[in-house]
DNA sequence: AATGAATGAGGGTTCATTCAT
DNA sequence: CATGAATGAACCCTCATTCAT
């Protein structure tokens, strides 16, 4: 009774296992070519495995693309929590400090993940286009609420909350973009800082 | 012979003409559908042209979103200006206001534009991907070197100047994408007010 | 004012006669190799066409099935006219006769439209296989009422109207399937009369 | 040592009960589908084995599809008999009459074989069908003999034998694909006599 | 004997590009 | 200059077959 279990443990692991190496091929190949641009013969060449291989695992170039959104989706949500102001949190500033250098973290050590989600946002077709534009919508109604928030405690001034959220969430786009091209790593920290410091305080000296 | 220059002339308005009635075709059907996505036959049909009349003014696919981009950069950057402190000069922050509106106007306007300017930054291969890389890398550097200007004057705090500045394009970029997928026209100049507002001095209420 | 429209004939003109001559080819291929064994590759090498060309006149492997079973029908149908019982009409067997003959020569003389009728009826996918089933459909029903007919005059054995008209379906069926497989052309007439009086007055001797 | 011949024998009957599962999933999968469009994974599926199994019982598609053929064929030809005329035996048109209904009884019974027989004899490749078309080449004989047969001993009238065999034959098929087609079961024996008798003595009502 | 993951040749289709008219 | 029919490389995907477990 001990066998098949543990022959379905590995056979189950080796599969997943698998799938992670075809979707981190299929990642590279996307942020370098693009959603179009991407084919499955690249694909399965960085993947070193046959054609048919590929289909045994997702069910078109499409579901891939999909599956990788997802994923990245997934992580990032999991990295951005909404602020509280309850008493005993920690103060609001840090708590959207933790959350973007989670992010930031997350992001910036997956440079092929990032040129995905920064790219990607206008050219698949339709179904993954609609998916990220929704995660982006997402984030823009978190930073928005939180602003929202954020003025009624006359902790922040009072602005078009949607459209300022807007300009947050570009200014984060930017700066990973930024991070990911010019190959800084390490200090993240200190980025995230300065980041929230532009955001917080503007670039005006007083 | 008087007449041939004219004939000349006629002729090659005609086919300036022309030319833009094509350019403009593919940039609709680039927007749409991304640079691999974009297929030929969707712009001829665009712009109800002949297959063959295409390559009678662009050398392939490739070259024709290579025009579009250099036109846009062209129009972006005559819109652009250092801020200048000299005697005389406007104030700062009406220069740089005055900067970003003329862009965000001319880009706004045009929304196909927009998205091709926004989402081809990885796609397309290679030569087109690397100009459009290198214009955004000028951009950055105007602002940094503007930045470091006014911290040189005491107008601005002290930042690492091209990591801000990537967070200020990130932040119009940002504010673009929210106008062009918001369909909200018109008050731009309310939007960039906003924007700058939020560049200087921040979100936070002091 | 001559020259336009009769480029646009010439052009027309051509374009039909590409149309037939791969419309010819499938229609080999497709008789030696079936629905799902022919191949486009077959088709065009026996065309002597690009690949692409195909498609330029056909939108896919399916499309050019149903246009040869849509030209066969055609055909046929034309050929097949229901027996008459006014007075002045030939004496109905000579009419029964003539169709037959008709139909026999058509088909006879092409041999491989003959095998994509008789094999198809049940493998291709969906579409064309009900086309061709809704046509023999007819057939048999045309068969059915004559023979009604027939028997309401008197001339006929009264029967099962539908079983036998799909018996003597299948009894056409026969005889041109051994004309095809036995290379017998010339006297079809001789052919046809012999079917007839099989049909009509069976194999026993009084 | 007793044994191992008795598990011999218990291990060749499974392996015997096997075969004849995937035979007859085959069955149903070629005829739904066609040759070319039946899929071994279809095969697998409605036998509910594993892929690689079918190999172990069948070289390869085409060997299934010829066990098919062959078991079919046999079973068809135990059940066809020449006529006989000697003293004692039962009238011609019995025996015919009985040698029709055990073969209609047969392929009407099984739906899915009734359409690989009436459809394939030209699609799958080469070798399979070259072995249908004997078959029914050798049908074909067995009616010409006996029609010639017949006329001999002054029963039948006098036809060109071959002809008038291959015209029987298709008027046979055409029966069973109307039986087949229209789900009529139960009364074989009522369209036997009714398709001997449209043999025998035409649909002319003298 | 049984399994099913892996393989890769080959199928249908698209589309950038050319060239005779 | 303009046209659009023709081309064929390249793409995504399927499926018969193999082989390590």
């Amino acid at each position: 009774m001990a066998k098949p279990p543990v022959d379905e443990d590995r056979a189950s692991i080796a599969r997943a296992e698998r799938r992670r190496q075809i979707l981190a091929a299929a990642k590279h190949v996307f942020a370098e070519a693009g959603y179009h641009g991407a084919t499955i013969g690249a694909i399965i060449e960085r993947a070193a495995i046959a054609r048919g291989t590929f289909y045994l695992y997702f069910e078109s170039k499409e579901a891939v693309f999909g599956a990788l959104l997802d994923e990245a989706m997934y992580e990032l949500r999991r990295r951005i929590v909404r602020v509280e102001t309850g008493a005993g949190s920690p103060p609001p500033e840090t708590q959207l400090l933790d959350s973007i250098a989670r992010v930031l973290e997350y992001i910036v050590a997956d440079r092929a993940l990032a040129v995905v989600l920064l790219s990607s946002s206008w050219t698949p077709d339709a179904e993954a286009a609609a998916r990220l534009h929704a995660f982006y919508d997402e984030i823009r109604s978190v930073i928005a609420l939180s602003l929202e928030h954020g003025a009624a405690l006359g902790l922040l001034r009072s602005t078009h909350p949607r459209r300022t959220a807007a300009a947050l969430l570009g200014l984060v786009r930017g700066i990973i973009e930024y991070c990911v091209t010019e190959e800084i790593e390490g200090e993240i920290s200190q980025v995230t800082r300065e980041l929230i410091d532009v955001a917080l305080r503007g670039v005006l000296r007083n």
